[in-house]
DNA sequence: CTTGAACCCGTAGTAAGCTACGGAAGTACT
DNA sequence: AGTACTTCCGTAGCTTACTACGGGTTCAAG
């Protein structure tokens, strides 16, 4: 098991100290054991928490959402349904984003396919109709000035 | 071609008019028309502009790469190749977000398959064990205090 | 032509999520 | 034991993304 302070733990996962203590703070990471002297003492354990905490943020949940997924591991109250219940609505909640980014990524393709690329101006370019998301006739015939 | 004031854009998006103005301010939205009082006036491509900034912040991206994506249509200085490039480049990101958020679902999917559900303690629930995305150790001996 | 709702604008406030500061105290190395 | 590095803590500051305020103007229905 390998015990690390606040500043390999950082080093180890690309976050700030400030940031780790931050979570501390809000409750995203658990109070960690101190040392005599009252330095914070980390294992493997929390790299995965704070490895899983990031990969959550990238992805779009906010820190309250992360905390209810952690929630799962943490608590000593809810019951296996309760537990089961929310993991199936944050699943839910997935499945609706890589719906949301499928749709987003086919559209891009779809446009970029069509793209002659090169220097021609962008005023014939097929990327620039449709952006919009199905609207097709947009940025055809309009141009203001747009700040 | 429906013709609409600000009132009616941020009704027919669920988007508050004081953010329809901040949008604007940004950039991501263009000037309107204006009335001849001075009201804005905005159609249906506006409409669907919002509703991709909103399905794109839903997915996670931030106000700023939203116009990156936007700037695809309105630029007259950019070529074809140019916007070719940032759309591939947006297509890597999208496909690196679903890459993420489908490493969480299975990971998620594959928790609530083996949880017995109901009434028992969490203690010995197969979800608290490896959420931490690997870590099958986590959360089986250890109960620290987590704020 | 009045009246009330909608809109104008600049500015201020809020919430989330960090990030920095700075002086004191712990820790490690020789 | 001395020195250099790390960590301690509370608090303050920052960016992003809104959201609200308030006093004045415009618009449309009667």
């Amino acid at each position: 098991m390998t015990t690390m302070t606040v500043g390999k733990l950082a080093e180890s996962t690309g976050i700030n100290i400030e940031t780790v203590r931050f979570y501390e703070r809000e409750g995203l990471l658990p109070k960690p054991e101190r040392s005599a002297g009252g330095h914070r003492l980390y294992d493997d354990d929390d790299v995965a928490r704070l490895r899983f905490i990031q990969r959550a943020k990238d992805v779009g949940f906010t820190l309250k959402e992360i905390q209810d997924l952690l929630f799962l591991r943490t608590s000593d109250l809810a019951t296996c349904g309760d537990v089961s219940e929310l993991a199936t609505r944050k699943l839910n909640e997935i499945t609706h984003k890589i719906e949301l980014l499928t749709e987003m990524r086919e559209h891009l393709a779809d446009l970029i396919e069509r793209c002659p690329g090169g220097d021609k101006s962008t005023q014939c370019c097929s990327i620039l109709q449709g952006i919009e998301g199905g609207s097709a006739k947009a940025a055809k015939g309009k141009k203001r000035s747009s700040a």
